[in-house]
RNA sequence: GGCGACGUAGCCAAGUGGUAAGGCAGAGGUCUGCAAAACCUCCAUCCAGCGGUUCGAAUCCGCUCGUCGCCUCCA
């Protein structure tokens, strides 16, 4: 069964065919680094990650690059704010950025270009344009392209020049020939970081660095190009008017793949009315990534993110993480070692349940790729792994083998791990690990009283945890405890 | 104002022409000293509303209402 994947571009999911046999180019726009990223930035980091992964599951080798923004307005006035040189303002936020995505168990890119290592590269192709006659130098320093020079240009957005112009909104600026025209090279004003060019001291603009560093790593035309839906237009649409330009070669990217964006509850301070909106820094929305990593299991925002299709858009409540809680322990707890799971070297069993259980471990693999290969279907492709931890729990109660058994808690570990949960890492409730002496003390003087027949004395010692947020269950093989709100 | 996306059970969310996955919550049952967990059963005659196309539509078309996004920095 052929991979399809859809296509901003053509508005339809198509079949994925990459340039080189059996290599993806992968290009994701990253982060400006002007201050700590949310999650809403991680979501769009989650989703780019689990394509790249389920592209190597396929066979694929992944050559994927992730940009840094690491020179524009809020950053120099961050550093202004601050006192302080801008780049150790990119410096702190690509660290963290880096550490951050780290913990939630992103892969690394390939390549992290970050503009301000590009300049020369930058420079030459705005130099190109110029000669061209598709850029021009205006009158303030600005060196701008004309957008209307590629006769596609609208076409991701799918809008004309017309409707595009017809819609704006914004004051016209004076020094550019058309509104549509964009900026390649920002001119400096006095004291601003600033690189040498032919027309003056100034910086890149934010678009071309995007083409510039995605043909420097991946070539004239790449295979995937992802990002936020909020990135299509301008930012997008751009890339492909100066990168087509430049290379002549068209398409520049054979499949543009958006992520719909992550909302979150807004309430307005004035009126005290609540309102769902993107999360975004400049609307005060947010929830940091080093909060969510405060909050215990950081496969619970993975979770989060896959419970939805990437296209469309999600919103943030306070209970969200709860509901992905559950439901990662519900999975999670196939590999509790308080389980009872066989040998794995032992084919005896019962044969009804062995055969059962290995036909269910079957269905879940093809159920899940069916699933991955329909555009990357992940809510889907997870109702196959619930399935699967049906049928795991139940041939353990009914007696499947322990080959049967270890073979598809592996499967479900593996397919698992395609969406980068980490299926053997218990998951990890937030508390204070400080308690937990106490806590064993008080499991261990409850099993005492148990073997005594105390019962009564031993429910209340679990009632008492558990109104102090712990909470304990009796299995089998001794007793489990865990925090619980 | 222009363009686009979406609207499925109490909540979250798949499903793009053939009669509604999965998770959470809820109800009943098995097991257990009890509880929890696990397992079994139940939980949308119906997919925002109104028309239309079709043998047949949540799925296609039109209109209405609602939500969100982009058009300005933006994952």
């Amino acid at each position: 069964m052929a991979l399809k994947i859809s296509n901003t571009l053509s508005g339809r999911k198509e079949d994925f065919v990459t340039i080189e046999p059996g290599i993806v180019t992968m290009y994701v726009c990253g982060v400006t680094v002007y201050a700590s990223s949310h999650i809403g930035h991680a979501m769009s980091a989650l989703t780019f990650d689990v394509i790249r992964r389920y592209f190597e599951y396929r066979g694929y080798t992944v050559r994927h690059v992730v940009n840094f923004t690491d020179i524009d307005d809020k950053i120099i006035k961050r550093a202004n704010d601050e006192k302080v040189d801008w780049k150790s303002i990119t410096e702190r936020y690509i660290k963290e950025y880096l550490d951050w995505m780290d913990a939630l168990n992103v892969k690394r890119a390939t390549v992290y270009p970050r503009a301000t290592e590009e300049v020369d590269g930058i420079i030459a192709a705005i130099q190109t344009l110029v000669e061209r006659g598709n850029a021009y130098p205006a009158t303030n320093g600005d060196v701008y392209f004309r957008a209307l020079s590629q006769p596609n240009y609208g076409a991701l957005k799918h809008q004309s020049p017309d409707e595009l112009n017809a819609g704006a909104r914004i004051d016209i600026d004076e020094a550019k020939e058309n509104p549509l025209d964009f900026a390649l090279w920002k001119a400096a004003k006095p004291g601003e970081p600033s690189w040498t060019s032919p027309w003056g001291e100034g910086r890149p603009g934010w678009h071309i660095e995007c083409s510039v560093m995605a043909m420097r790593y991946l070539g004239p035309q790449i295979d995937v190009h992802g990002g936020g839906a909020d990135l299509i237009f301008p930012h997008h649409e751009n890339e492909i008017a100066q990168s087509e330009n430049l290379t002549g070669e068209r398409p520049f990217v054979r499949y543009w793949a958006h992520n719909g964006l992550l909302q979150a509850k807004l309430v307005d301070p004035d009126t005290g009315k609540a309102s769902v909106e993107k999360m975004s820094k400049s609307l005060g929305n947010t929830l940091s990534v080093g909060k969510l990593l405060e909050m215990g299991d950081p496969d619970m925002l993975r979770m989060f993110v896959l419970g939805s299709h990437y296209r469309n858009p999600l919103t943030y409540t306070d209970e969200s993480f709860d509901v992905a809680f559950k439901s990662l322990e519900r999975i999670k707890s196939v590999f509790s070692p308080r389980e009872n799971w066989g040998d794995p070297s032992s084919n005896t069993g019962k044969a009804e349940a062995t055969a059962a259980l290995e036909q269910a471990t079957g269905a879940a693999r093809t159920g899940f790729e069916a699933a991955m290969d329909d555009d990357f279907n992940t809510p889907a492709a997870i109702a196959r792994l619930f399935d699967l931890v049906r049928e795991i729990n139940k041939g353990r109660d009914t007696g499947a083998s322990g080959a049967a058994l270890y073979a598809a808690r592996e499967t479900l570990a593996e397919l698992g791990g395609v969406l980068g949960l980490r299926m053997k890492e218990l998951p990890v409730s937030s508390g204070s690990q400080d308690v937990e002496p106490f806590v064993k003390l008080l499991v261990d003087l409850r099993k005492e009283l148990k073997t005594a027949k105390q019962y009564q004395l031993a429910d209340r010692v679990r009632e008492g945890l558990k109104d102090l947020g712990v909470k304990l269950e009796d299995r089998p093989d001794g007793t489990t405890w865990k925090f619980e709100k």
